[in-house]
RNA sequence: GUCCCAGUAGCUCAGUUGGAUAGAGCAACGGCCUUCUAAGCCGUGUGUCGGGAGUUCGAAUCUCUUCUGGGACGCCA
């Protein structure tokens, strides 16, 4: 609804400008203003073209309001503030419908049409040889928010995890559990370089111990501890991974690139195009031609491949399924991999600006003031599920969720333990299970309630935070979607528990009189279900009780 | 040496097409429960936006420079 609005006071803005005498491109937009007295919505359009017309913003500014439609676009007061300003004020009997609007759209209150295109969205793709660690949590949090979020916005949206069982750490696993398997028995593990040291590594070579006794001792058991250990810890990263309200539609397989012999096809199509060249032996990928600082190698000298080459194959896969985007969600760490990936996807005919890399910054655990860094659990670096175990799946998602990918974060669990009652996902769980409470208590007291359908018995004033904090919801969705940034809901979901907590605060909702009662109650119902749908768009559930 | 991210209140962070007096939470202090959940509300204080220069009507935001912290720079994955 208030997109709608905004959207035909912006056509009637474009038609003023138009008169008077502005013909270049200039984007308006709208912004709640800070300070609330300013308006509901401003727009700083008149000092943007302080320039080109040579008039001071403020003189702009009043010719542009004299020229408004004030009645049809339900504004009850457009004025002039500061350098210049337009600050509208809408009808807030007409705003407030947009309670209603909630309860008729009821979860598919703030859904929109950005787009239908289709997005393919790879986050985590953890390699299955350990558990999953906090980084790949904050990945995680942010993929599949990122993804219910697109989905809200209409983007036809794959969430994917790629396995990286292709590759020489899977055979690393396998070596590494078959020594600790051997150990088992007696004999010295022989760790190398590259092997896991994990604590889980021990622990399937014990569960195998347990299955099959000394049958791999002595004859080749190779393939059977890669592929047990294989099977044994994505099962544990699938598991981890519901635990934390993430679920993928796709595992997609780096082996099977090779079995179908997409990898050789790409490595052969890079040459033939003539996009590589020999020299030590290798065979390496002009990715220089496209902005990389560096030619890359495909192929080594001893003839294996480098990561590289088999991601360029995904990448190529994935675009060949018809998606209009890619993003992927990757560590600090791939930040150097960015150009290079994009020139080879340049290389095999691929659009790079479809692909969309969003790189996230480290997470640190403080405890007492300084950073924890053992895992109890693998005896290495924290896992998430030492986390969730901790605090819990909802608090560590709003946590994710609460910042930008972009800053290096600090996760204090002195904070999200011991003073649980302060952590903000609580607070907007608690607004939440506030209204559920009143509506238990209706049914205790059996008064029965009537959604209504306008507003006469209640001071629409003491609500406008309210209509106004559900009134941006679509808005900010949009932004979200948009920006891909899935912290903008986390700061909504906060403002609208805060607008709730202070009416509830003020207002007693269950009365005497049962016309204001329901008018109270069908305004909460709306709250309800945007802080439920808000919550689960960083998919962290809502509580009936706490 | 090159590149990326960060530097904003005591702490953790917002502030992303340059805009109004730079904001939240936590921590601190003062009020508010005979009444629907006080995990709440209301109020008070807090800033060389790391430093310096520039661009302009206007800069936390853009440019340059510099300092600090973290990370990346492989025929690793």
């Amino acid at each position: 609804m208030i997109k709608k609005i905004l959207d035909d006071l912006k056509i009637d803005l474009y038609e003023i400008l138009k008169s008077l005498g502005v013909n270049e491109d200039v984007e308006i937009f709208f912004e709640v203003p800070q300070d609330t007295n300013f308006g509901d919505f401003s727009t700083n359009i008149a000092m943007r073209l302080a320039k080109t017309l040579r008039k001071s913003p403020v003189m702009i500014a009043k010719d542009i309001i004299s020229r408004i439609d004030v009645a049809k676009n339900h504004i009850i007061k457009v004025d002039v503030a500061g350098a210049g300003f337009i600050n509208f004020f809408f009808d807030r009997k007409f705003l407030s419908e947009v309670i209603f609007e909630v309860l008729k759209e009821k979860e598919n209150f703030g859904n929109i049409k950005i787009s239908d295109e289709k997005v393919n969205i790879e986050f985590v793709s953890a390699n299955p040889t350990g558990y999953l660690h906090i980084a790949h949590g904050r990945g995680a949090s942010y993929g599949d928010s990122l993804s219910r979020i697109l989905k809200k916005s209409g983007y036809n949206v794959t969430k994917e995890h790629y396995v990286n069982d292709g590759g020489n750490q899977i055979n690393n696993l396998g070596f590494s559990i078959q020594q600790r398997y051997f150990e088992l028995f007696g004999r010295d593990a022989k760790m190398e370089d590259g092997y896991y040291h994990g604590k889980e590594i021990i622990e399937i070579a014990k569960m195998i111990k347990e299955e099959v006794g000394d049958k791999y001792l002595d004859n080749d058991g190779y393939e059977y501890f890669r592929q047990r250990g294989m099977d044994y810890l994505l099962q544990g990263l699938k598991d981890d991974l519901k635990d934390f309200n993430v679920e993928f539609d796709v595992w997609f397989s780096e082996k099977s690139l090779y079995d179908n012999g997409e990898v050789e096809k790409t490595l052969n199509q890079l040459i033939k195009d003539n996009h590589t060249y020999e020299l030590d032996g290798a065979i390496w990928l002009k990715t220089t031609d496209y902005n990389d600082e560096k030619d890359r190698v495909l192929v080594k000298s001893d003839k294996s491949l480098t990561y590289l080459t088999p991601d360029i194959a995904y990448h190529k896969n994935k675009l060949s399924r018809g998606y209009d985007q890619l993003i992927d969600v990757l560590g600090a760490d791939h930040h150097g991999y960015i150009n290079r990936l994009k020139a080879a996807i340049a290389c095999v005919g691929g659009n790079p600006d479809k692909v969309h890399i969003e790189i996230l910054q480290m997470v640190r655990v403080i405890q007492d003031g300084v950073e924890v860094k053992m895992s109890k659990r693998s005896g290495k670096s924290i896992t998430l599920r030492d986390i969730m175990d901790e605090v819990g799946s909802d608090a560590i998602r709003y946590m994710y969720s609460a910042k930008a990918l972009s800053t290096p974060m600090d996760l204090d669990l002195d904070l999200a333990l011991r003073q649980t009652n302060e952590n903000p996902v609580y607070y907007v769980q608690y607004a939440y299970a506030r209204i559920a409470s009143l509506f238990r208590m209706l049914k205790e007291k059996n008064i029965e309630f009537k959604e209504v359908s306008s507003f006469t018995n209640i001071n629409l004033e003491k609500c406008d935070k309210i209509i106004m904090t559900l009134l941006q919801y679509p808005l900010v969705i949009e932004e979200a979607a948009l920006k891909r940034l899935p912290h903008k809901i986390a700061q909504y979901a906060y403002s609208l528990a805060s607008a709730l907590h202070s009416y509830y605060n003020d207002e007693k909702i269950i009365t005497e009189n049962s016309l204001e009662t329901n008018e109270k109650l069908t305004m909460m119902k709306a709250v309800q279900i945007v802080l439920k749908d808000s919550l689960n768009l960083l998919g962290v559930n809502v509580k009936e009780k706490m």
